[in-house]
DNA sequence: TTAAAAATATGACTTTTATCATTCACTAAT
DNA sequence: ATTAGTGAATGATAAAAGTCATATTTTTAA
């Protein structure tokens, strides 16, 4: 993992408008600013790793990474996706117990460290801040929450079409339409929540029916709509 | 439901050991003890529906309820289950949106409503009290992945054997080994993450088996080894 | 107490999803 | 350029889980 000290500060920094920091005021936002060190995570490298014990935040400049778990069986989980702007490694500062998922960029990433105690402070002292770090985790229980639901009330099939829109949205798609976040197969069957052949069948179904193109690891929503009554269509338990 | 101004007080109340009131000080915990009122509430009953504002949150002194979610198809899907010492609807007063989750007890239920303001505030002041509450709100979200990956990653033999061992442990069992929260088996179904039938079959299996014990809607765990064998057990993708 | 209603249980069957094997396509390295 | 290696795609098959129908038991209430 590349280290730099960047000469950027954190007051200007446009990620700032998608996360808790904007809550901060102009002195915490400076002690941040000057504590914290950026780093570059190459396509593959790990953030950060299961067991690991934290002294900080990450904050994402740019790129993606994913958050996986590692399963007893031995296959990682992805948990979710974390793009520009989100912070992550906030729980084990949060609980000061080792961290249990693990962070691999999905492309090149710079992200910025924050010391936790630069967190912590603000934490005590501005309300404001505060209050915002809550709104955030319960935003983030709630769409587990959502997932969990998913997960057991809707097929693969139903998952993948949501998680391909969820995609485009999220992080965004190319001037001919495909999807920017470039994952494996693996990966995108992992992030629905089953294996890679199912999730493959899956996308062939879709493309055969003109709903995506695919170009080799790429993948273009050609019909939202089309998608969206996947979605909406039926499964068993009606 | 029943609605009585009870004498007791919040000081004293034994639940206390268990939530995050625990890390108020003196006075704020005088002012909830004035200002909360303890309400009965009945089997079958709700405390919250899905859409309602809350201004306040509800700690539970005694009895268990759901926590559970309409899907669009119309079965309603336990999300968690909550007992003694909880405290329900916090979310609704950080986020200030309306309750996306339904309660209902499960049993006649012994519960404390405490307005918004007498925990918001100790929210801003109180950095003991607010760092309990993003540990609180950390812990849930630990326990949501867990139950993400259990969803794709487990058989619903082996999500029910863990959610049998679950229930013992968290809300106890009477004398004779019977499971003290008494669920219907659509209830213990949603909890699961599957359709009654499957749950009853995978039920019937394990009595079968001699690893629990059927009496009506009574349960008991007779082997609770046997019970994390399965747990440990293969599944497919090994 | 008895009839009706509700919940549980089970059989028969279907759909969904995983597994394993194999082929295909592309990449990279010798 | 050839070959080894990786990821993607697909077929064949099996296992898991859902659905529908029906029987049985338990609960509820007249």
């Amino acid at each position: 993992m590349d280290t730099e000290n960047s000469s950027e500060h954190c007051e200007h920094c446009i990620v700032r408008q998608i996360n808790a920091l904007q809550a901060m005021n102009k002195r915490e936002l400076k002690e941040v600013s000057n504590a914290k060190v950026t780093k570059l995570v190459k396509k593959g490298e790990t953030i950060f790793k299961e067991g690991e014990r934290l002294n900080g935040v990450f904050c994402i400049r740019s790129g993606a990474t994913k958050l996986s778990k590692l399963s007893e069986s031995g296959t990682d989980q992805i948990i979710k996706i974390a793009g520009k702007g989100e912070v992550i490694g906030k729980r084990s500062i949060i609980t000061e117990e080792p961290i249990h998922i693990e962070a691999t960029a999905l492309n090149d990433m710079e992200v910025c460290f924050i010391p936790k105690n630069k967190i912590l402070e603000p934490l005590k002292k501005n309300d404001k801040f505060n209050l915002k770090v809550l709104k955030r985790l319960t935003a983030d229980l709630k769409e587990a929450e959502t997932i969990i639901m998913d997960r057991s009330q809707k097929s693969t099939h139903q998952r993948l079409a949501e998680i391909l829109i969820y995609l485009k949205e999220k992080h965004g798609e190319d001037q001919e339409g495909y999807l920017k976040l470039v994952l494996s197969r693996e990966e995108l069957a992992s992030l629905v929540g089953t294996v890679k052949e199912t999730c493959i069948r899956s996308l062939s179904d879709m493309k055969k029916r003109g709903l995506i193109k695919i170009v080799k690891k790429d993948i273009a929503i050609v019909s939202q709509e089309g998608l969206k009554q996947i979605i909406e269509g039926k499964r068993y338990r009606n």
